[in-house]
DNA sequence: GTCTATATGCAGATAGAC
DNA sequence: GTCTATCTGCATATAGAC
């Protein structure tokens, strides 16, 4: 592993553990075994590395969803599709859902640079959604409301994961492991037992 | 407005937007309309007001639970009830959530203080899931699942304002906040729909 | 490229007048 | 109680030796 890659690992690290403000370079220079200042000959500032860290976790988080959409069929192949694909992306960088809506939140300017890139897929998402509500398909439900509720089951619970590690598990770092592993599944089962129309046509 | 008084305003509104780190004095000191010292007249350190807004919005947030739990009688009452009383809540204090889960992330010292008042109403609501679960009156669900996939679908909207208003709706206020206002009713009938069993006794 | 030593600026905190 | 002026420490950033 290079110097660079090394700081980047660190920074990584640091950042989504504390944010642009709550980092200090010190913590990322012992975390990546070397001296302050290589930060600086690597990277020219504190800003400018913490800048590669949040476009690179953004760009990984978002738009993700384009791909799996050329793939499916149909919705209910789309959701178990998407739901496995997401869970698994988020499962490589726990912290990456939590670090963006926190710096977002701290500065919405850093959401104006990124975007115009989603734009399509959301689209694309909806008029499936749309389409299959509309032909009684599936339940009618609002496609953007069908997309949030979604995202949130599969984001939250790694979001809050400390609240929850408590709340629910008594600091179990096993038994929340274990209920993550399950969540992939469940997620899918609550969503399509949601979304399907209740007939008695058997 | 006593001047303690603007200054918990003025902190609340900086500290939920920033976060400790994030958060200047001096902002908050502008916010309120008074001079920087005088915050450290009112309150003596930073990390001294900052505990107040925390541990504030944080209790808040969390115990509502169990005082909806008496009113209702069976499983799909007390869903009901909760979303809607949750919601409210939130409502009111848009920025919290997000705010409690960055603070406890950059440090997670902050959850132990404040544990141990609501380990009592999350068993009672487990177990009316799992009585409901075992006796057929639902769908077999974990209840730590269906309990994080409820307040996911309420909380996660909220701390992701910014990126949900780019992405789902250009940046309009008006079309996320008419957003916001259908998904009490969704989030119940999506609940609803999905614990209900699909049986054809009619 | 990597280090030690140092400069610079800013934010939290205090002193003291009114 | 409220202000202006000032102190202090720390974190980013740079200089310069090796």
């Amino acid at each position: 592993m290079t110097t660079e890659e090394s700081i980047l690992k660190a920074a990584r690290k640091v950042f989504q553990r504390k944010g642009l403000e709550g980092a200090r370079m010190q913590e990322i220079a012992d975390e990546a075994g070397i001296n302050k200042a290589l930060l600086h000959y690597y990277f020219r500032s504190k800003e400018n590395l913490f800048e590669k860290i949040f476009s690179e976790a953004f760009e990984k988080m978002l738009p993700a969803v384009s791909g799996y959409l050329s793939e499916a069929t149909n919705l209910r192949q789309f959701v178990v599709f998407f739901i496995e694909k997401y869970f698994e992306l988020i499962s490589e960088m726990p912290y990456a859902p939590q670090f963006i809506l926190q710096e977002i939140n701290r500065n919405p300017n850093l959401i104006a640079n990124l975007t115009g890139k989603f734009g399509l897929p959301v689209e694309l998402v909806k008029e499936l959604i749309k389409r299959e509500a509309d032909a009684g398909l599936i339940v009618p439900i609002r496609p953007e409301h069908l997309m949030i509720n979604i995202i949130s089951m599969i984001i939250f619970p790694f979001a809050a994961k400390p609240i929850i590690m408590t709340v629910l598990f008594k600091n179990k770092q096993q038994a929340y492991d274990e209920f993550l592993n399950q969540r992939q599944a469940v997620i899918a089962d609550f969503v399509l037992a949601a979304i399907t129309i209740k007939k008695c046509d058997q």
